[in-house]
DNA sequence: CCGGCATGAGTAACATGTTACCCATGAGCG
DNA sequence: CGCTCATGGGTAACATGTTACTCATGCCGG
């Protein structure tokens, strides 16, 4: 049980506001770098000790991993990571497509002249870290984006169901430029959306997100 | 702070098989009984003592509730009720437009003979919980329909997904006899898309699935 | 050689102790 | 009379102690 030989460094991001937070960032991260690896047991004991905190944390962030179904936790056995399988990232993108372009036209009619310009202010931070090949300002904005579409369109559960499953996404790496796509262009596509959202052309915008979405999905179903 | 005056007998659900699990249950049922009302600040201390067990497991429900949306956390301060606005019911009920019916259709299609066996004799258990007006079978044989067509669909997320969200619409008070429909009503709209699941006739589930919840979706909004 | 069973290590779940924080209150000053 | 700011109560967040469970291991009888 437990050979717990590796599992290096695995850090806690300053930046989080609660160490429940922290965990789940270290953990995801640790995850992505493949520190944690799939089929071997963890305990709560061993992650607060190597992340020199105690074990109260750690708990509350791993029940949040695992209601996000990232891992599984044993009852007196441990957690383990359970990673993304292909069949999650057809459904997710599904879920996805199912979702946000109907979202995307609602933003479009009836979002307020405020929301729109953030959406525009959102984009122009897109084009800025494109243009400098900055993946650390890119993602974020992008998701930023997206996120804000929705909230635009009055539905904040939509939001937060979304942006949920992008964390789990996430979790493959993030989808660098390795997949296909220069950030340039993964701009280009969401300028179509961007722009008839603020022309108020709710089809056209519903339309744009829809085939913004197919391009992601081709990308991470043949890239996986 | 904290009044405190009321807030009668929350028990703990005994067929928990957490206390954490029993926590949400307990603050669940109080909302829906009134006994916890929004406006007002709880704290994790009083509802510990109140359940009769540590703050432990109560934080840890709470943590969950929040995440569900029915609660809010402030920091040192406590948590209050937030209770479902009729703008969420209608986003919630868009959501399960969105994407209940599509995989009403994936599971006619490609669901396996037992899993439309268990289908069957799920809706066999409504429509005997119906003839006896027996509410408290027929509402779980109820969510228990809609997630195993959800998951015969092969979206486990989706179903996860949606149950939760059925959560938050149920602290409306479950959408009883009072709202307009009976039990056998209610059964028999879920009757065809049964059918069709079983006969493999995925436009014609989609179809039905659609129905059912546009109906369910009047109810609501106009029973508000 | 094999299958039931006691045993013990390791753990999640729960209980309790501690800390640092937020904010309402009200006294003191302008 | 209004404004600032010290103060203290009450809290979430975190740390640590305790309990009861799960399961691998190995002994023993068949």
């Amino acid at each position: 049980m437990g050979n717990m030989l590796l599992m290096p460094e695995l850090a806690l991001p300053p930046e989080a506001q609660s160490l429940a937070d922290a965990v789940v960032k270290a953990v995801r991260h640790g995850v992505a770098a493949g520190e944690l690896v799939p089929d071997v047991t963890y305990s709560v004991y061993q992650l607060a000790d190597l992340l020199g905190i105690s074990r109260s944390p750690v708990r509350e962030g791993l029940l949040r991993l695992e209601e996000a179904g990232l891992i599984e936790i044993r009852r007196n056995r441990g957690f383990r990571v359970l990673p993304p399988q292909a069949h999650d990232i057809e459904e997710i993108i599904g879920i996805r497509l199912a979702l946000e372009p109907p979202a995307a036209r609602l933003a479009a009619t009836l979002g307020t002249d405020d929301q729109h310009a953030l959406i525009g202010a959102t984009l122009a931070a897109m084009a800025a870290a494109a243009s400098q090949d900055d993946e650390n300002s890119f993602w974020p904005a992008d998701r930023s984006l997206h996120d804000l579409l929705l909230r635009t369109s009055g539905r904040p559960r939509t939001a937060t169901i979304i942006e949920r499953l992008r964390t789990t996404t996430a979790l493959l790496g993030p989808p660098t430029t390795a997949s296909g796509r220069t950030l340039a262009q993964i701009h280009a596509e969401h300028e179509p959306i961007v722009t008839a959202v603020l022309a108020r052309n709710g089809a056209a915008a519903e339309a744009a997100m829809r085939t913004h979405l197919e391009a992601t999905a081709h990308l991470l179903v043949t890239n996986l």
